[in-house]
DNA sequence: TGGCTTCTGTAACAATTGTCACGGAAGTGC
DNA sequence: GCACTTCCGTGACAATTGTTACAGAAGCCA
């Protein structure tokens, strides 16, 4: 699809210059991608950065056997803190980026990236914004590991994703949010039954509706 | 002390032009700091970057109960990533900076810190370098505690004590290790004794000896 | 309908981690 | 020396998490 000054205007509301909205109509690349989909594997390299518009991606950290652990989520207006570091340092992934609802974004070349930066103040902002926000997300993470317990944590987890989905009932088995926590299905299955005995969530097959 | 251009020439071998250096030891501020102190705390605003010239820095992570857990070390000219978001962002703290080997550093502030990222393309190289440093040991961190048991993780831990104070003997506590591990002291206590009866440890009063 | 796959529940047990309680060892100051 | 503090070791037990094994429920498809 063409991207338009006009429609960058409506998207990024006040956030960007008119100058810097030309250019980005003229440059960035206007994509979508369906959910399922990978963005980014550990490895690859990137040459463009992702403006998320609509839509969510999970970003995972894979380790060597083979698990992937679920870091954060990026949302609307994010980008990704880790495709810059990997553009402007040439550098292999070190993330895996899995489409969890279908996203629509805006592909910004690294060149650009770069060069805005400098010309453009409300460019260089966006930039360490994102810095700032990834950063945050994996100290938030960290936390959970490091403080709570499984339960705690599977319920925060609950809650981001519902978040993140923006919809009440989760369209998840058990296998994939043990998969998502690092650890084992019956694990994670003994805890939701848990939590919906003391009445905090309702199961069903493949569905988990949050109350 | 007096920062001279010729000092920082030293210091940092090749990696700023030279109109750079003038201007760093124009308006840098050589300080040191003891072992111990803190360079910031969690709510506290920061005015300047830190570049660490010699000694090293563990940033620690609290939670609510007062519990800290260590996150990573700042070792010879590293900066810190917190302390970009924090000046950038005019934002509070979120971590703690203790100094573990008595620091020499470099503080800039940061009106230039931004200013220079325009001016100066090897200070733009070494502000993203830095955020990407800081990024990685944060994943660092996060694989250790979602994919490792405690066993592993004192040993990696151990083993990144001895790296950052460049001794083969560490002077610490058991309870020491427990607080920044966010467990409790006897089980730090047994996990050592089981490393020290499979050899890979020597345990004496308030040190430990690696092998 | 019947066979198949996937998903969920659960018991039983193992391993890991956390907590409590206590005693002794090592250092410090007098 | 003695009192005192800090540090370390350890047993016993509790709580949490991981593993194995199996059965039934729910959906899919011929």
């Amino acid at each position: 699809m063409k991207l338009t000054t006009d429609y960058l205007q409506k998207i990024l509301q006040g956030r960007f210059e008119h100058t810097l909205l030309e250019e980005l109509a003229l440059v960035g690349q206007l994509k979508t991608a369906p959910a399922g989909s990978y963005l980014i594997r550990p490895g690859e390299y990137i040459r463009s950065v992702p403006i998320i518009i609509s839509g969510s991606v999970k970003i995972m950290r894979p380790d060597k056997e083979g698990r992937e652990a679920l870091l954060y989520y990026l949302g609307g207006l994010d980008a990704c803190a880790m495709s810059l570091t990997c553009c402007l340092g040439n550098k292999q992934s070190e993330i895996t980026a899995v489409v969890e609802e279908d996203v629509v974004m805006v592909a910004i070349p690294v060149e650009k990236v770069d060069e805005w930066m400098c010309r453009f103040s409300t460019w260089k902002q966006f930039v360490f914004q994102t810095y700032q926000k990834r950063f945050d997300s994996l100290l938030e993470t960290v936390d959970e590991v490091i403080f709570h317990k499984l339960d705690e944590r599977l319920l925060t987890y609950l809650q981001k994703k519902v978040a993140s989905c923006q919809c009440r009932v989760l369209s998840i088995t058990h296998e994939e949010i043990a998969g998502e926590m690092a650890t084992s299905r019956e694990v994670i299955s003994r805890l939701l039954k848990q939590l919906e005995r003391t009445g905090q969530i309702k199961l069903m097959r493949n569905k988990i509706e949050m109350v």
